[in-house]
DNA sequence: TTGAACCCTCACATATATGTGAGGGTCAAC
DNA sequence: GTTGACCCTCACATATATGTGAGGGTTCAA
């Protein structure tokens, strides 16, 4: 597909997808033309990227992670060097960071909202609270 | 304490203590010659407000949700619009995708590092895993 | 009284992720 | 062959979180 169908199925501009190939985040093959052509496993590499951009993350360090996260577990131990595996535990034990502080403060916001709409369990306060109320994540 | 203090105890320079005030994050009471003054809470304050920070929250979020994390369970609902709590419903929903997107890829990179340490598991591989604490690998 | 070590405000600088638009090709349909 | 919807590169603009430093007070101890 071209750079408008991918960034309509990723809901991201085309200036964003052409600034993540920049940083090494994507490839692309081009057509003669010269226009950018991708396939299908980009539409989720690209939500991949943004879902972890959201949470944080640097290009930067979502160009060392990206191939750990290759669905059949291919092989690319070989090309790992020790500083990048430094690289990797060290991110790793960042991500667990934040998951315990999101968790923790979504926990709270979630414990504040039930509060609220517990002690006044009406219809106005209703669709605010309605949207979603999944609170358990089991984590290290 | 003074803004000294409070930066050694949270490792937050100066200059961004004064910025989460400027944006409302924490306020100080002045002393007479014009210096801030914090109490204790604040080192907890400033330590949250930084794991947000780095979790992807902008501090205009930040700023919305602090209220629900008070320790003791103050009554603050009182105040609370029904817009507020549309935003604060939004922002837990936000906050639990941001977890889930950081576990699943967290759980790949362990997966690939238990892999790779798996594989070989003996001493010159350890080393590597061991020296990360100051890495900085950068990029051309 | 001087100096060190704090503090203040203000302002400019930087990095990162993003938007916007100019100037210009490609291509299919009319 | 013109039009419209794509695509390209390049460059400037913006927002947010941060660094850095100038110019200047306050406090305290030598």
């Amino acid at each position: 597909m071209r750079i408008g169908e991918l960034s309509e199925r990723t809901d991201t501009s085309r200036r964003l997808l052409r600034y993540y190939e920049e940083q090494q985040l994507i490839v692309s093959t081009r057509s003669p033309n010269g226009y950018r052509e991708y396939d299908e496993r980009f539409v989720d590499r690209v939500m991949q990227i943004r879902g972890l951009l959201d949470a944080g993350l640097p290009t930067r360090i979502i160009k060392q992670i990206l191939p750990c996260l290759d669905k059949p577990r291919t092989i690319h131990f070989p090309d790992a060097t020790p500083e990048m595996l430094a690289t990797l535990t060290l991110e790793r034990d960042r991500m667990t960071e934040r998951i315990n502080c999101l968790i923790r403060n979504r926990d709270s916001v979630a414990e504040y909202l039930d509060a609220v709409s517990g002690g006044l369990a009406d219809g106005a306060r209703q669709d605010a609270v309605m949207a979603g109320s999944r609170t358990d994540l089991k984590s290290a």
